[in-house]
DNA sequence: AATAAATAATTAATATGTTAAGTTCTTTAA
DNA sequence: TTAAAGAACTTAACATATTAATTATTTATT
């Protein structure tokens, strides 16, 4: 028999919002991990690379916003992803602490050989899951990301 | 007018499960940070110390398991809780390999001096989105990562 | 126009995430 | 019973998270 102590007031971990998001996107993510890495990818270039091919030219602070990465790390990301030809950076024209990064034809290639792939993925999750459970899922998350108008949040 | 291209066939980011997890729990840790910083805590290590004031003494795996931590990740936190004499490690007396975690008195006794003080930040995230709303959301996020019945994930 | 305040990005420092390799101990099986 | 397979934890290497400080540029004030 174990010691159970227990002497907190606070609900436990398993009724926890914070890590409740953890788990799930870890579930998630299991899914979509291996394809990332079989094209030596890590999640946060995916999603950088992503979001640049939905908006097109963007500048770091919209990527990073988009993207959900802080701009320090965004910095190596691009540094690398410059490095390796999926991306380029140049100084913008009106505003020179602007950094505006665009995609490569490389870059677009392996967008549009991956990005089919995720969608497979995707969907079979949906049948999964089901179909409107996630979008309630996904209705609710955007509801508590929105509260405060996303104002500053990034 | 900015050049739009988005050729792909997949859900935009603001669509992205992923992302909107990602999205929602930062919305909801801006609440927590400043807590867990005041005392010197980060998120993870204050995951540690909460299982462990939860379970009672528990070995490496389960904390890893329960705090949704990886196992490196792990063993770098409890060296730095267990310097700071948060939590004490002793070997496992039925299996050499486990090492078992306990808090110290002085684990305690911060765990007994934050939990209320988290509490309370919770109750103001229910009376913001609303208490029904965030049960809602629990469940489903509960749903997804117990999909597998929650196997080897960790 | 000169300077202070604000903004965008980067760099720095410490901590964690992730995968692979390594150690030690336990269990299995020949 | 002993060598092989497996399990639990650690270490290593690289990438990202987080906060603070720095640099360069722009905007606001006077």
């Amino acid at each position: 028999m174990s010691e159970e102590q227990n002497f907190l007031p606070n609900p436990d971990t398993s009724k926890s919002l914070p890590i409740a998001m953890l788990r799930a996107r870890e579930a998630i993510m299991l899914s979509f991990r291996p394809l990332l890495a079989k094209h030596g990818f890590t999640e946060q270039q995916w999603r950088v690379l992503r979001v640049l091919g939905e908006k097109g030219t963007s500048d770091a602070g919209q990527v990073a916003f988009e993207a959900c990465i802080l701009a320090p790390s965004l910095s190596r990301i691009i540094g690398k992803l410059e490095n390796d030809q999926y991306i380029s950076r140049f100084i913008d024209a009106n505003d020179g602490r602007r950094i505006n990064l665009t995609l490569t034809t490389l870059g677009e290639d392996i967008l549009k050989k991956i990005a089919p792939e995720t969608q497979s993925i995707y969907n079979a999750l949906q049948k999964r899951y089901g179909e409107e459970k996630l979008t309630i899922l996904l209705e609710l998350l955007v509801e508590v990301s929105d509260w405060s108008g996303r104002s500053k949040v990034f």
